[in-house]
This record gives C-alpha cells, structure tokens and sequence, in this order.
DNA sequence: CGGCTTTCTGGGATCGATCCCAGAAAGCTG
DNA sequence: CAGCTTTCTGGGATCGATCCCAGAAAGCCG
C-alpha cells in the first residue's frame, strides 16, 4: 500500500482472498466473475474506501477519460455560459473537463495544446484564437471555427446575425448613417484567426449595408480589441461619434463593444438612442435592466455549448476517426428588441 | 511505438542510441547526463516530436501535476473572475487545472471531489456547497471556508462589507427602516453551508442595525434561491415591497438578488431610489450601466482567487502536511457609491 | 460417465516514464 | 601509477490497473 497511503487493487484483491485480476474484473464488470466473489470484492473495496487510480487505469488503457476544452477567456460571460453547458453534457458522458485558457493569444494557445496533448485527452472542445495545430484528437470547434478542421464546428450564424440587426435599423427606424465597431480580425500574431468571427461580422455587415443600397464611408468601419476590457471600445466610439457626419447609429459586433460605446456616448452628451440608435451583436449581460436596455441578438450561448459538447461525446462513441468531412453547425440568434435603438417600449 | 502512434521515450533513447535511463535523465535534466549525449537526445526528441506521457510519468512519481478547482457556478461571473485569476497562477507555477461545476449542491460536490481524488490532484482550490470531506490533498478554501479545515481559507470580509453599506444608507441618507435579502443559509440537503456565507452576511446585517440602534423587525428579513437566477430574487422582493410598512431601504447580499429587486421595483413602480434606495453587497456587471447605478461593494474576485492560488502554491511548494492551524484570510471590500442608494450622481 | 462447452480464476506481461543501483569511464591527487 | 572521487551510463524494478492466456471448475448432453 504504497499509494500515497491509500489502498490498491492488489490491497483489494487480498483483502478478498482472490487475485488482482479477479479484483479488477469485479471492480470493471467485466469479464467473468461468480456472483459470490464479485460481492466479496465489492465489499472489500468499500471496507478499505478504494478509490481506482485513474493515472494507472488511463495509461493502461490507452487514453484518459478527459476531454480538453480551449477558451480564449473563461472570464467573459460568453465562454463561462458556453463552458458550463458543455461541462454540463460531457460530465454526463462521463468524461472529466480539463479546461485551459488562452488569453486570447495564439501563443498561450498553442502550449496550451500541447500540454492537454501530453495529457493525453481522449477530445478537445477548442475556440481557437489562431495557435490550432491538429492535436491528434477528436476536436469539435466552437465560436470560431477553423473549416474543414476537427470533427465539426459550431458557430453563431454571424451573417444571419447582423442581417437582423442592419436589417432592423433600416427598416424599422429608416437610418440610413449606419457605423460599425467590430472585434479584430487578426489575433496578437497579426494572423487572422480561422474563420474568422471578426471577418466574418464585418462581411456581414458589409453586405447587409449594401444589400439595403445604402453608402457606407470607410470611416464608419472600425475594429477594437476586446482584451482591453470597455478602453478600446471607447476610443473606436470616440473617433466615431467626433466625425464631422456623424453616424445616426451603430452596430457593434460585441457586447463589450456595446456598452464602451454607450459609455462614451454619456460622456460626449450623446443621448441613446434619441441622438443615437445602438444595437449589439451579443446580449451583454442583464441586458434589459442597463440604461437605455440595449437592443441585441439572443445568442444562446449555453446552446452552443451543448452542441459543441454533443457533438464531440457522439463522435467519439462512434470512434471517431475523421473520416468524413467536417461540417459547420449554425446556431441561430433572435433579435431581442429593448430601447437602445429608438423603438418605443 | 504503440502509444497511439506517439513516439515514447523508448524510441527517443533508440533514435539517439542511448539507454531510456539516460533519454529520461536527458530530457528532465536531473543527474548526470554527459553535455554530448543530452544534445543527442534532444535533437532525437525533437526530431521525433517526442512529447512525454504525463500519465505515466505521475504515475511513477505519484502524484499529478494537476490540482483541482472546485466551483458551484462556472457560470457565474463571480466565480468565473476567481478562476480565471486563480488558473494564471497555478498555470504560472507549473500546474494544471482541472475544474468542475458542483451546481450548487452538495450531492454533486461530493461525487466530484471523489472523482478528483481518484485523478490524484496535488491540492485543491474549493468553495464549499456543504458536500465537503477531506480529500486527503492540500485544500485552500475560497468565498465559503470550512473553519480549520484545509491548509488555508480567504474569504470576502463579510462583516465589514454589511457595515459598510448599512452605515451608508443609516448615516449618509437617514434611513431607519432597513430590510434585507440575502441568499439562503443552508444548501440543498438542508445543512449549513460551512463558514456560511449566507448566515455571516445576514448576522452581520443584523449587528449593523443594532448597533445603529435602529429596530428590525422579522418581516424585514428575506432569504432566496440564487440558483432560480432571478425568480427567487423577484419573489422576495415582491413580498418585501407589498408590505403595508414598507422598508425605505433594501440590502441585497448579492448582486443577482439586488437585480432582481430592482426589476420588481420597477413592475410595482416604485423608484429606485426616490421611493427606495437600494444597496447590493455583490457588484453587478457594468454595475455603473445599470438603471439606476447600483451602489455596492467592489469585490476584487480576482484577488480572492489569486490569494487562494498563491496559497495553495506556496503550501506545495513547502510540502505543505496540514500541520500548521489553517487561517482564514479575508479579502477587503470597498464601497461603491452610485445612485441607487439615493446619492446625487 | 466421457467429452464438450461455458464459467471462473490467477499468473504474468504490459502501458510509459522514473528511480535505484551497480559498474564503467574519466578526472584528480600525492 | 595506484587509489580515490566524480561523472556518466544501462539494466532492471516500479508505480497501479488492465488484458491475454492457460488452466481449473462447473454445467450439460447423449
């Protein structure tokens, strides 16, 4: 009993009158074991409180039962949501969750990855900020998906997304000086992540605009690193709300991005959303009790989480070997109307 | 090569026409290892792309390099920011995390401690929901502290923070007729949760208003569910508002609770904080954003986290055994004055 | 009851890295 | 150069659980 003080299978099996291998198959039920020993076995164990050494089993075995799951940040609400519903599914699955967090840096994310691979995960739920190499594992990508990589992905439906919201300003309030403030879309390394959540919004939004026939001055485009918490969010906002035409309202591509303008709006004497309407890509959290409540996408984010994590459990029941092709999963997102935007409630 | 494809140490030593004795004195860089062969080595390693098999190497060393975060909420921003914080240490000091959700509930919290005990983590990160025995590994508890367990506790400064905002609201703007909402004192199973984070902030409510010589009637006393995120909130504060002496102030003893009883205030239509000021223990997110501005005290949970890391390093790097009597610390909290207590702003 | 399948059990090898120890090689000293 | 320490290397055992396989025990059937 040289584990740390605590009992082994062999302990067990002696405790038991019956050899290791026996202990493991009652323990497993696997295997043949007569009835009567299995319950000696059984209670031997309880009696001595063993507790299987999962290090041994998964090196035996060939592969732990962890699973790793990549985040650009567990601090922002969006992945703690995400992380919690998948945790929620792959826990079930019986899996444990080895959670990493990359700082939103394709450096931290590539050693990242490298330690979860040593670990040897038997699957990865990844967000990737651009330090992806293929781990050798089932991988299910989630927010920002690399094509064609990994098992599957599951993404927000970006474009879907902002055509809502572009779609609603025009329409509903006739706003025709419509400004964008987006996340980046290259990460530290000056590399643009995959696909690219920040390309992709900014597309979207492009399209949308144009789609609607309206002119859309480069000046009304800018992007904003989300790391910086609301400071780079209120810089973009202030460059934009300065112009000499100023816009009459803006999308922003994220939350943080939403309430850094809101903050510079008050601060330049900007009234939302009567000089300004504002509608927001994520649903910042409470989003109804901030002043003015801020008109946004519902992203359920929890959703995507459990996608992602069904997704992964599925492939690796089947054994997953990569063989067919990866495909991309859309969540979708409903337009939550509030005041932010000029619609009267 | 059967490590799934892997190359072990075994081909290292091949490859670089050595022993796996000296490939593995090599590569760790412990004993003596001729400068010549160690670059051989090396230069097979990296040629191979040799990456060491954790499992196997804590197996024979006996003990991970794991510890284990236990939390009751990853969903919750409070626990979300301690974790963050806590994983950059433990990452910074060579650890791994792995992290698990307890629901808030005893029974999950104990099944889970079992499962990181069989993982063999060499310390634990832990906020108690009532399910905890002793693990037998180096625990620092966070936010709920079992009194005298583990190696260490650090815990918000419950006391002085309850003082602080009831001696804002009693000296600042007059008020005598207080009520409180706090979370509930005992957890799912009907136990007390340890150090009680429930009961501490509510007899410290309690203490405050005493000796602010003010009365305190029982019906001034709420506890609710934050698990039914809002729900619970919206239903005590209901009951609190329907009073036919109603409170003129309310004390939420947590930011969830304080949201929720500003959104019943404002379907019964009473002002916040004209017709009811209104103090939250908890800082909300983008507290300053809300409508009105929620006065309350700025927790610093990253701090907490990153105290509660440090101390776990600091007793594994010590070969921490337990013997010393275990201390809580308490994190300070410092009061946030906005406009839902009545303050001009 | 002999022969045959099915059930049950234990011995030994195995996963991959580390550690102990013995012995070889090299370096140093008088 | 003998004698000693220090440096360096490899063989084998080890961590704890599982798996393969051989062989024993039990059950079944004509």
């Amino acid at each position: 009993m040289t584990n740390g003080g605590r009992p082994t299978i062999a302990d067990v099996a002696a405790a038991a009158g019956v050899s290791r291998s026996t202990a493991s198959r009652a323990m497993a039920g696997s295997g043949y074991v007569s009835p009567a020993t299995r319950e000696r076995v059984w209670a031997a164990a309880r009696r001595l409180a063993f507790e299987p050494n999962e290090l041994a089993r998964s090196l035996r075995v060939g592969a732990s039962s962890a699973v790793g799951v990549v985040l650009p940040d567990v601090g922002s609400a969006f992945y703690a949501a995400v992380l919690k519903a998948a945790q929620e599914v792959l826990e079930a699955a019986g899996y444990h969750v080895l959670v990493v967090n990359t700082e939103r840096t394709a450096a931290r994310e590539r050693a990242e990855l490298q330690t979860l691979r040593s670990k040897r995960v038997v699957g990865l739920l990844l967000s990737s900020y651009g330090g992806y190499e293929d781990v050798g594992v089932p991988t299910v990508f989630f927010d920002d998906v690399v094509p064609g990589a990994g098992i599957a992905g599951v993404a927000l439906d970006n474009g879907a997304g902002l055509r809502l919201l572009v779609d609603h300003l025009v329409r509903d309030h006739g706003h025709r000086h419509i400004a964008y403030i987006g996340p980046p879309e290259t990460n530290e390394e000056g590399q643009a992540p995959r696909i690219f959540v920040g390309r992709e919004r900014l597309e979207a939004f492009r399209s949308a605009v144009g789609d609607a026939g309206l002119p859309l001055p480069a000046r009304f485009i800018r992007t904003s690193d989300e790391r910086g918490f609301l400071e780079g969010a209120r810089a973009a906002a202030g460059e934009l709300l300065r112009l000499n035409e100023r816009p009459t309202a803006i999308v922003a591509g994220t939350d943080v991005l939403a309430l850094g303008t809101l903050e510079t709006a008050r601060e330049l004497g900007v009234r939302v959303p009567e000089d300004l309407a504002l509608v927001s890509f994520d649903e910042p959290p409470y989003a109804h009790l901030i002043d003015p409540p801020v008109t946004s996408l519902d992203r359920h984010d929890a959703e995507l989480g459990r996608r992602a994590a069904e997704l992964l459990v599925g492939a690796l029941r089947r054994g997953a070997d990569g063989s067919r092709p990866a495909q991309t999963v859309r969540v979708p997102l409903e337009l939550r109307v509030r005041r932010s935007c000029g619609c009267p409630l």
